[in-house]
DNA sequence: ATAATTGCAAATGCTTTGCTTGTGA
DNA sequence: TCACAAGCAAAGCATTTGCAATTAT
């Protein structure tokens, strides 16, 4: 079964042939691919299916809520299914790997902070770069 | 009396006439202007100078560790003169504006993160955005 | 002197968009 | 049916770069 194509019905998301694959592709990827690798992935399904469908669709899904996207280091923008529960991420300097984290004191004390300051917290953005601890 | 002149002269970063002024304009700033605006600013001393050349400058003096480039939701990379001590920033979602903070404990609960991952901490981005609480 | 720097314009890389044809509900 | 979506290629935007002329040390 497939969580966007779902999350699409719920949300009155018409769905196409096209979206439907990269629908698939982006519920089937466990890692953060951006638009070229998304698009090289749903060309194995379709051929067909142009950059320009990739890069509308993923900013359909996203002003959706069904995908999230994230801005790391390097300059394309890359994106995930929305997860039920929000989590961080470390990125492996070297290899470029990453890796998803929750830290629910570091979330409250991001409300603290904002809170402090004068502000009500609607969105945040955490990204740890590490290298990894040989042993 | 400019820092970031001086920070050249320590560093070895040979200084030219553009150099000095965007140096002058980045020290006298104290929000965080983009490319585009420090040019503005910087032509304003100086018309000759190219947008080329701001973009040069600003890369060697972040390569130098003596500017901070930041990314924040928008498009355009953000700079500011590399502080004495590390701090953060929350983006006010409806001004722009940005204020800048330093939370310890969030600093401590990131090390720890990434050494429970198995990872040495090498550098993080933390932005809050959140919108002003009237009272 | 001479290796580095500038200005200009052209090139780049990611992303968006106009337009015509195709299609889901 | 018919408003909306797809494909293609052209345009956009921030940023980088090749090259000839200029400059710092």
């Amino acid at each position: 079964m497939n969580n966007i194509v779902e999350k699409c019905k719920a949300k009155n998301v018409r769905l196409t042939d096209q979206r439907k694959v990269i629908a698939e592709v982006m519920s089937n990827s466990t890692d953060h691919p951006d638009v070229d690798e998304l698009h090289k992935r749903v060309n194995k399904v379709d051929k067909k299916i142009s950059i320009a469908t990739v890069y509308r669709t993923v900013k359909l899904f996203e002003e959706s809520g069904i995908v999230e996207k994230h801005d790391f280091k390097g300059g394309k923008a890359r994106y995930e299914e929305a997860p039920e529960e929000h989590h961080d991420h470390l990125i492996d300097i070297n290899s470029g790997e990453i890796i998803e984290f929750v830290d629910k004191d570091i979330e409250i004390l991001q409300n603290k902070v904002a809170k402090k300051l004068g502000y009500k917290l609607v969105d945040h953005k955490l990204e740890l770069y590490g290298s990894k601890i040989k042993k």
